[in-house]
DNA sequence: CTGAAAGCGCTTACAG
DNA sequence: CTGAAAGCGCTTACAG
């Protein structure tokens, strides 16, 4: 079964390609066409099951209602549930996606970002890793369309999706602090990303806002391709009897906290009677664990929504104003930290 | 900064695109082109930091170097993590692949399915839904490269790489029995798909085997789109108390295990005291569950090597002999069942 | 060893 | 109202 082109429509009708494409793509009351000779193409399109080849379509008009999703990891059950929702929203406006992860090493991502430039893409979404702001940059001289979602780089002009991580860990830190906790670690990403440290730093002004003094040897920074042992090294660092005796503690991703919580339960440690727990994100592991772990769910849905809104909007009108959103990410107390 | 092309290159060097083409793919060699213009080319192409249109290239030689994967749901843990594997492997061989979720509904896999097929994708690799048979039947038609994962149709000789579902809920379930289980339910999807039918088939043949009686009335088939509520009342339904006291439930999938888990939380039930329970497929929850969820792994990363494998060389060599590949999921035993 | 030309399947001025 | 022609950026016989 060969697949039909436009030719084999206008040979059979015995009418030009023009003919054909124009009444095909809607074009033909603009064009005056007459209704009969349009009724003969749309027919016999049907008849035929034509389907116009998006290839050669790419070619000559520069679009590929396709666009580049950039992310650290689709098997990352945040980055899952983001990549489906924009995954939606494009289909919705006729777009597909093509999903990369690019582990937060910048030397992916930079393979990845020209791979899909040559052509084969109207435009990006990006979760940027740290140390790619020349990528970002590159992206803005060659005027493509892009936007960025979860981080962005504050020194760098651009759209972005992003949440307000620090208003985030802030009312999750203050939770704990309202429940009586004081020594409370918090456990991070040791990548210069600026989400983390916004993190990072509404957990401090939680705890400078009620007096509670900042104790950088309860911030522990792990490799973003932390193993187990990483975080084992780290919680038994933190075990309560060991030195000062830990009450609490805060996960800024949910890949930190799952194997933490994993590595508490194995220490034989109880949640919150031992230690209490809060986490940033809220995967559907938090909702059966023993007890239920407090988290910071962020607005996917709206992420991926808006960010794939922002950049349609960029690669039709090729406006300059840039589009900053920062959404509220919502802090769900549970029990593990007493709620 | 406007893209270069081809004949940029050729022209700056005043040679022939045909030149320039042939020395960038490598078949200098082939057609004994001299070595000083051969450098000349190279280097002038670096400078230019030239990228070839993978478009214009795609029409000219009907191929695009990207995958079409059709699955249920890219949110879901498990396809989450098959994605990622199939993604890493494709690009090891350089292609990207383009991402779809079904939501097991035959219409979308369909819409999907004509939408990549307008010359975006040299092949595919799909979880049909249930209800898909004539889709795959029309791709093997069209002669379109494409392999099944996760489930097959049977009456349709085809590529595919799956597990044994009917051993590993054998020996799930022979576990429950051997651990001096016997009330033993099983919550299952409704969907109409070979994995699923033999998921219950190995339940089934495991209480044969061990001279238990299949009690229909515990084997509750939940709708794909389930939501909280179905589950809540499937749970309740098995509830210890209410008629035959129920000992312990097999899930078929981990979204209806997670569902019910936290459902048999919220209903004060005791896992395993009250209800044990063991699970198809094995999320990160599961493992920070209190007590950890007794599971099967299927074997994500040789499910998503064998798949792009296979679909390379079906498009490669066009052979003609399907490739049917089972392979085993790993049963693995933790404290939601007594282990 | 190198180049002119055709063509992949479309769209879009342009001309009539 | 309709068609011939150019061209998007490549590759690949073909010819010399």
């Amino acid at each position: 079964m060969k697949k039909i082109s436009l030719n084999d429509i206008a040979k059979q009708l015995g009418v030009s390609k023009t003919l054909v494409s124009l009444v095909l793509n809607g074009k033909a009351k603009q064009h005056r066409i007459s209704h009969e000779v349009c009724n003969k193409v749309t027919e016999l399109a049907k008849e035929l099951n034509y389907k116009p080849n998006q290839i050669a379509k790419g070619l000559r008009t520069g679009k590929t209602n396709t666009i580049g999703l950039i992310i650290a990891d689709i098997a990352n059950p945040f980055f899952g549930k983001l990549g489906r929702e924009i995954e939606k929203e494009a289909a919705n406006h006729g777009y597909r996606v093509i999903f990369c992860s690019s582990d937060e090493n910048p030397a992916n991502s930079q393979k990845q970002i020209e791979m899909l430039q040559q052509g084969q893409v109207d435009g990006f979404i990006i979760a940027p890793p740290a140390g790619s702001e020349n990528q970002i940059l590159s992206l803005k001289r060659n005027r493509t369309p892009f936007v960025l979602i979860d981080r962005n780089f504050p020194d760098i002009d651009t759209n972005y999706i992003v949440v307000d991580n620090i208003q985030a860990a802030f009312d999750a830190t203050s939770h704990l602090i309202n429940k009586g906790y004081k020594k409370i670690a918090c456990i991070t990403l040791n990548v210069h990303l600026n989400n983390m440290n916004q993190r990072v730093l509404g957990y401090k002004q939680a705890l400078i806002e009620n007096n509670i003094p900042v104790d950088e040897e309860l911030i522990k920074m792990m490799p973003f391709t932390h193993e187990k042992d990483d975080i084992v090294e780290a919680v038994k660092q933190l075990e309560p009897g060991n030195k000062a005796k830990v009450e609490a503690v805060f996960f800024a991703t949910s890949k930190l906290g799952i194997m933490g919580i994993e590595t508490l339960h194995s220490l034989g440690l109880h949640i919150p009677d031992d230690i209490a727990v809060v986490s940033f994100d809220d995967p559907d592991a938090y909702k059966i664990s023993q007890p239920p772990v407090s988290a910071i769910a962020q607005p996917l849905q709206e992420i991926g929504q808006e960010s794939v809104k922002v950049l349609l909007d960029l690669m039709n009108d090729n406006q300059s104003e840039t589009k900053k959103i920062v959404l509220k990410a919502k802090f769900i107390p549970r029990r593990s930290s007493g709620a």
